[in-house]
DNA sequence: CCACTATTTAGCGTGTATGCTAAATGTCAG
DNA sequence: CTGACATTTAGCATACACGCTAAATAGTGG
């Protein structure tokens, strides 16, 4: 899976839409805890989408103790705007 | 379905990023049938392609004679950029 | 070590996306 | 009007995404 279908994948969802946007709002990096806490899904299932969002490249994790924290990939997130360029660029 | 779900879904699938990259390199028109021509698929495939990207406003049509053209909307698109843009934007 | 907190992994059900083939629709050419 | 062309609609199979619950893992405090 090359790295613009694996981007374009994780965006797909408003789920993993709202977790970047709002990790982002929050400073860029919030406990798996805190993420779970948007939703009124179970646990694992936000799991699961902040899952997909890493193996995209969108988050990291690093361990705090006992719990995740999670940051956001802010330049990965450039890899969508240079293929937006595309349609900017007037074909000759 | 809002329009931030219909054209990030739309855009999940790499048949139809590539569907709207040729067409924008071909000038931002092309028949139904020289969109079907890209791809190996079968044609009644191709066609359920375009008409996600179509019923996400990033497409529409127009008869002429007994083909239709299709032409990009190149600015739903910006819907995209205008997403990305929160990320630019450091919270205060 | 035990209990507790924080979070993930495993495994299952269901609905939707995406491929196909066959049939229908619409348009033009003679 | 008829036949051929261009394309879509209908309907079916399969795979995968996404929700759930139950169990496992990892770290902390007493």
């Amino acid at each position: 899976m090359d790295a613009y279908e694996a981007v374009f994948t994780a965006l797909a969802h408003p789920v993993r839409r709202r977790i970047l946007l709002t990790m982002n709002f929050e400073g860029g990096s919030m406990s798996a805890g805190a993420i779970a806490e948007m939703f009124e899904h179970a646990w694992p299932t936000t799991t699961r989408h902040v899952q997909v969002l890493e193996s995209a490249g969108l988050l990291r994790h690093e361990r705090q103790g006992r719990s995740r924290v999670y940051h956001i990939e802010r330049k990965r997130l450039e890899l969508v705007r240079d293929w937006l360029d595309w349609f900017s660029k007037v074909p000759y």
